[in-house]
DNA sequence: TTCATACTTCGATCGTAACCGAACCATCTC
DNA sequence: GAGATGGTTCGGTTACGATCGAAGTATGAA
């Protein structure tokens, strides 16, 4: 009965609605303060402060102090993509936070996820990469074909430098409100800095939505076109 | 910062003690009534109990009833792999229960994960099964090959009645003891079986471990051999 | 019918952990 | 230095939820 590793442990850590909280919006990928935590969990400074060693003796944060400052990320991609996996599982159940205020929307369109795109916009991308040859799929694992590295390199990414770190190409990573595969690893993520470095998009203040300007949403439509459907289509919900 | 699924609901219920014990035992794959989970979760029947029905309104946990009992499953493979993902996680960041008993090497040897074979043995399949082309790995994702559907269809599995269903035929599955991939889906459980129903090897009472008889050990490792490990490689703790 | 087993519901207890006010450190600005 | 800002530690309160005893329901056996 006392078999195997200890998921009481850091079920606690995540079932604490502040602690949720606090994880939700690091998922943002950007390091936040104590105090923005604070706010973003809906507790006193205090109590965050609490909270926030235990999520890091948990192991599921890190910190870096910077002169009176202290920041706080998730420890690693892993933890973004163990609670990226839970939020897949809580929203197929229909344990959504019925909140479904303006910016549910722009959350589904495109939003950011710990440090890639996600959203309707995420699995677009994915799908049309694929179906350009891009990228290979088999089964549930990705690779970047040759083409696709000559492809995304005429745009600016520089694959043999992504290749060089530790981090795996590409990921698979489940999209909890489209329910289908979109792009993560060092890929995903440098496809996003490099929007966000066009002016093609920005991110959003306390928010995980990402915001397309009128001119980067039409380069981007064009770049990742889709063969099958209509501009974008919309899944059941 | 109110956006996005409830993760801390589901966190919530896998966070208590009792209740972790209840699944961890329910990743046994066998449906266990309430009693024998009281057992397994060290609580009396009335706690346990109120434990089930706060899982199962959670969509954690399955039920049926028969005559007076009352069995309990986990509600469908995505909670088993959700459950594997927290595992593997909470294993990596050492957070193992500390009790090293005598069932500890066993579990670690051969293990039921859900309804397939995990641990070294379920690792040296996959390995092997990769190392002969029976299935070919790209990226994170598996597939049977051609080769492999006539490999395996001679020891007595049905491939095309397994392509039927609307599960997966291959899936990875993170080993949290061995920390690398083994074989889930439909295909790892329909070999598990193939191995019970042979008498290879048998489940054991009130444990994940899987125990392989001295004949069916012999005729496992024959079936799967390695190339370039002697015999059973064990990595780093 | 009677008894036993399997399980649930009720009620009460009890512990723990989340929470905040207040005081205390650390770092930066002036 | 003084003052302001960011964060932690301490102490005490409070609330929630896990727990179990006891009583109640359902199913099967005799």
């Amino acid at each position: 009965m006392k078999e195997g590793p200890d998921i009481a442990q850091i079920g606690s850590l995540i079932g604490d609605p502040a602690r949720a909280n606090i994880l939700t919006a690091l998922m943002g990928g950007r390091a936040l303060t104590a105090t923005e935590l604070a706010a973003a969990a809906g507790v006193t400074l205090q109590t965050a402060s609490a909270h926030l060693s235990k999520l890091e003796t948990g192991g599921l944060l890190a910190q870096r102090k910077q002169g009176r400052h202290r920041y706080f990320t998730l420890a690693d991609d892993r933890v973004g993509k163990l609670l990226e996996g839970i939020m897949g599982f809580a929203a197929s159940r229909g344990h959504l936070r019925h909140r479904p205020g303006p910016k549910e929307p722009a959350l589904r369109k495109a939003r950011i996820c710990y440090d890639h795109l996600a959203g309707d916009y995420g699995v677009r991308m994915l799908d049309s990469l694929i179906e350009a040859g891009s990228i290979s799929a088999v089964g549930e694992g990705l690779s970047l074909t040759a083409d696709g590295e000559r492809h995304l390199g005429s745009i600016g990414i520089d694959i043999s430098g992504l290749r060089s770190s530790r981090r795996p190409l590409c990921r698979s990573c489940l999209d909890w409100s489209e329910r289908r595969a979109h792009l993560a690893g060092s890929l995903g993520k440098a496809l996003l800095s490099n929007f966000l470095d066009k002016g093609w998009a920005r991110r959003t203040e306390n928010s995980r939505s990402i915001f397309f300007t009128p001119e980067g949403e039409r380069r981007f439509l064009a770049l990742f076109p889709l063969e099958l459907s209509d501009e974008v289509t919309r899944p059941e919900p």
